[in-house]
DNA sequence: CTCGATCCCTGGACGC
DNA sequence: TGCGTCCAGGGATCGA
């Protein structure tokens, strides 16, 4: 599941490796994930890949030439997506959905086999329009900034690290990491976090996603740099995938429940749960009614 | 504004 | 070995 730093390691990795490369043709998989999959194929083919950048978890491939319009391939990995310059020769691996041919006979590669991801070409105000709707990078935001954007919101904290619009590139796996090492329980509400908590939460979130970009990122399943090699981040995790094993700090066994509609991974002595919080029992027991 | 539910999709884990 | 079932979850969307 690739997250800000997963989406980092991946933006550095392309940027020395197919930067400044031309793409020369593209050919189509499964389109259902692409937003307007025809203009791929007619505005990709002449154009050079000038920078890769990240933009919260979205890769972003800057594009020259082809009048004067900032134009760029937005790329989404979703939970499973991979994007990899290969040599033409290598067989291709299942699911390949996006073939760029490039310059220098390498073939860059959109792999994904659940197609949760999302590919589009945008262009001047289209492509600003895009980028406004989503919220600060937390590696980029002040703790005022910060503070001000979760600090106004009645939402669970969990919610609000997981939404795009109030911080972009934080997903499940670093907020979960986040709320363990700051001590706060992910059913808190946004405006219920003390001063000091939020500054704890300000600077572990950014403590966590900097460790993780220095490791290339967590590979739980399936991402991969542009290399080919998974992160090592995994390795760190304290309360992501230990349900049940103890805690880091009090030996507390892990809990994991569903908050704000996504499973989350907390020390339940550690992170004090909100006065009121409804048990977690409850809820839990009329789930099995739903499809 | 916030919530839960639903859908998208496939591979992997698990039970029998 | 081979089924069936459940689950993972980011994001869009809809209704409450």
């Amino acid at each position: 599941m690739p997250e800000l730093p997963e989406v980092e390691t991946l933006a550095r990795g392309l940027q020395r490796e197919v930067a400044g490369r031309k793409i020369l043709s593209v050919t189509l998989g499964k389109t259902d994930f692409i937003d307007n999959p025809e203009l791929l194929e007619s505005e990709l083919p002449g154009r050079t890949i000038v920078r890769v950048e990240r933009y919260g978890k979205f890769l972003l491939l800057r594009l020259g030439a082809e009048g004067t319009e900032e134009s760029a391939l937005l790329v989404h990995l979703g939970m499973t997506g991979l994007l990899m310059p290969l040599p033409v020769s290598q067989p291709q691996a299942n699911h390949t959905h996006v073939v760029l041919l490039l310059g220098d006979g390498r073939e860059l590669r959109y792999v994904d086999p659940r197609r949760f991801g999302r590919i589009a070409y945008l262009a001047g105000e289209v492509l600003s329009a895009e980028l406004k709707r989503f919220g600060e990078d937390p590696l980029e935001t002040g703790l005022e900034e910060f503070s001000r954007r979760i600090h106004g919101r009645k939402a669970r904290i969990k919610a609000l690290l997981l939404d795009q619009s109030v911080l972009r590139g934080v997903g499940n796996i670093y907020a979960d990491e986040t709320l363990w090492k700051a001590k706060i329980h992910p059913a808190r509400l946004g405006a219920g976090l003390k001063s000091l908590e939020m500054k704890a939460l300000y600077v572990e979130l950014q403590k966590i996603l900097r460790k993780a970009i220095l490791l290339r990122g967590s590979s739980i399943s399936d991402f991969l740099d542009a290399e080919g090699r998974p992160g090592e981040y995994q390795h760190h995790h304290r309360v992501y995938g230990r349900e049940g094993k103890p805690c880091f700090r009090c030996k507390t066994k892990i809990r994991r429940a569903i908050i704000a509609g996504r499973s989350s991974s907390f020390c339940p002595l550690c992170q004090k749960p909100p006065r009121g919080r409804k048990k977690t029992g409850r809820s839990g027991a009329k789930r099995g009614g739903k499809k």
